[in-house]
DNA sequence: TGCAAAATAGAACGATCGTTCTTTTTTCTC
DNA sequence: GAGAAAAAAGAACGATCGTTCTATTTTGCA
């Protein structure tokens, strides 16, 4: 009991396992938003990371907790690039515009590099376990925080107070995914502007002031 | 050139390699449907079909042109439940309804098998080659058959005159999308009602006249 | 009914998969 | 700097993959 016990906490330490086992991570999210969590191969991800099968292999202990790993790090990603930065905005309309402007230019740049949550929900559809559980609870606890944010914007009186939230969010849910589905899989160039314009349209319709709706109204119609 | 020179439409003769090789395609769509077009492994097919793998692999020669034949009668099936049965009805909105209708009630069942344009896209949306461009052509040949609809509603005059037809396309094609995602991968209840909530929505915005958008409209508000 | 052709089966191939085991190298601590 | 502990490499395993080759069975036509 004398002896300093070991905290495993990562803040400290960084031992060198720690921090190779970072970099396989960060290769494998490379490699698994490309080919998918189920194309995501060891040998292959060893070859990327200059090591060895087994010296890979080692630091996960199976294939599923390499992807669990890998499902945990793009979590981490999401949330610091598309939640975390709307934080800043008012509560209300303005930080669900944020929030959702957050989602869309991840998932622009996702045109090129592809989205975990929308190629993992392919994958992992129908083959239970603790991969797709937490895929899931990862996009539901994403989803929850846009619920959130529109029905503070219904509380602050930005939209209309009898809106259906859930439904609002189930068709902002449906411009990503097709935006998404549209520009990389289809490459139709107007995917962003229809995003936009739908997302407009979508806050029109559920009672959002016009002020919020046009990002730049540098001419307004006199009444 | 005095002989019968053979047919090659499969209307006549049935010989027993064809009536073989169309159980098979319809195994592998069962397959491919619920574990991806990449998953679909030769192995796992002939066990299905009970015949031997290399009895299976004969009527093919690839794999590639396994899933070539795969992607073909998904979309006849495609256009035989979806696309021919809302010819029936009348050019204009009502038709668009029923192709909305129909694409509809087949994601419905999909919930259950999985949807091909679905999971393909995500397979192969970073996989260049014969298989990914037949499932975009399908793809781009639905889409394009949903946009003539709009387009004729509004000349129909059902729809307002000046409304952006492929941006309309485009928020369908996102609640198709968004239930699949969300019933079958999050196995969320309200899906199906958000849909149609989602595609009154829509209508409403475009200015379709409200005899369409609500289906039994029972009573009528005096104006 | 007989015979050629088509359809199916069977065995084997090289490759890659995830995983295990053993050995070597590197890292950290006293 | 020595010695223990952690990390990485290397080799091998059984399984499965798509594919090829040859043998066997089944089919369709004269």
């Amino acid at each position: 009991m004398s002896n300093p016990k070991p905290v495993d906490s990562d803040q400290r330490a960084a031992h060198k396992g720690q921090q190779t086992k970072a970099a396989i991570v960060e290769a494998a999210l490379g490699l698994a938003t490309q080919i998918g969590l189920e194309g995501l191969s060891i040998g292959a991800l060893a070859e990327v990371a200059r090591m060895s099968k087994s010296g890979v292999f080692a630091h996960f202990g199976s294939r599923e907790e390499l992807q669990l790993s890998v499902v945990r790090a793009y979590h981490e990603r999401f949330e610091a690039e598309v939640f975390y930065p709307a934080i800043d905005a008012p509560r209300g309309l303005p930080r669900l515009v944020a929030l959702f402007n957050n989602w869309t230019k991840r998932t622009t740049t996702e045109i090129d590099s592809g989205c975990l949550y929308i190629s993992g929900a392919a994958e992992f559809d129908d083959r239970p376990g603790p991969v797709r559980d937490a895929l899931a609870s990862s996009v539901n606890t994403w989803l929850a925080a846009m619920l959130r944010a529109v029905m503070q914007a219904k509380e602050e009186g930005h939209l209309e107070a009898d809106i259906d939230a859930p439904q609002m969010v189930f068709e902002i849910h449906g411009l990503i995914l097709a935006l998404h589905y549209e520009a990389r899989f289809l490459k139709t160039s107007q995917s962003l502007t229809h995003t936009a314009k739908g997302f407009e349209n979508i806050l029109k319709r559920y009672g959002a002031s016009e002020m919020f709706t046009k990002p730049k109204p540098v001419t307004l119609k006199p009444v």
